[in-house]
DNA sequence: GATCTTTTTAGAATTATTCTTGATATTGTT
DNA sequence: AACAATATCAAGAATAATTCTAAAAAGATC
């Protein structure tokens, strides 16, 4: 897992230390885009490196985070997930499937705040169905019988969260 | 804790159950606006009811979210808070004081997603000082007396989470 | 009021995250 | 290269958030 030279550079001279593990972190979040959590960049990062550890991660991601190299994506009572931060960007979670895409969402960060208060971040979730999944919607192709989406998405209430 | 007409209408022949737990949970949301998180909202609802468990907050929560009454707000790496979701409103968590304030955001949900996607809910969260703090340190009142606002900022990266 | 379904309770279980401590590595200095 | 000073890492314990389970209670229906 080496880490692009242009990515390197951001470090040099600047009191960081990117060590083995940071840029092991950062290269498989650069690498594989899926957003995972802690504990998914963990297995992955073991097959590269077996000594590393859980909370070896947690470290390098706050780092990375504090750094400004990686974004934090929050949902619902799940655990945080992190996101190689390249360009701006927003997510849009599948209430169907699961899956978090990246969406380019162009808001212009002019938000009409009462005075004295001052952004220094601003994130856009949204929520619900990918084109995938409208798709499978619209065609009626659906495997389970259980009709439409409506149905189906009442079910995804009373299931466990996606893994 | 008794829940004004208007809501309970809102369940008359719905279906839905309002019992005496979630008429007491979501009239404690409504009653004090402070996004508290579901342990929080289980302290307070003791008091009027001291037999309720956590178990049951976190159903009636559920309920709640589901029905639309209710919105979680989601912070990095922080227990999920409760918001009774009256009108559209977005949140901003001041990173001095770590208070939570609803603050009007007008989106017009006019997101630019790739075909196919299809938006159900929006969500914007802005991070930055709030006007207290960000009054506090422009006046240079600074009780801690370590100087401007990147030094307290860095100091809240390194100690705990505000409970 | 009998019955069926949903909700509540209490506590155990699970999972995510943080903390602690000693070892290891890195940086800056002779 | 050796040294001290500092930061990071690893392992596992500890904490905290959330979910699960099973039995009792409550609400709805007939």
């Amino acid at each position: 897992m080496k880490l692009p030279l242009e990515h390197v550079q951001r470090f040099a001279g600047s009191g960081i230390r990117l060590t083995k593990q940071r840029e092991e972190v950062f290269g498989l979040l650069l690498q594989k885009r899926d957003h995972p959590t802690a504990t998914e960049v963990f297995l992955r990062a073991k097959k590269h490196m077996p000594s590393i550890s859980l909370a070896t991660i947690y470290n390098c991601l706050d780092a990375l985070v504090d750094w400004g190299l990686v974004k934090q994506v929050n949902l619902d009572r799940a655990p945080t997930r992190y996101c190689a931060n390249l360009q701006e960007h927003s997510h849009f979670y599948c209430e169907s499937c699961g899956a978090i895409s990246d969406v380019d969402v162009p808001f212009d960060g002019r938000w009409d705040l009462p005075p004295g208060f001052i952004v220094a971040h601003a994130e856009v979730s949204l929520k619900g169905q990918c084109a995938k999944c409208s798709a499978q919607h619209s065609l009626g192709t659906d495997p389970i019988g259980m009709g439409g989406f409506s149905a189906q998405h009442a079910k995804m209430k009373t299931q466990k969260r996606h893994s």
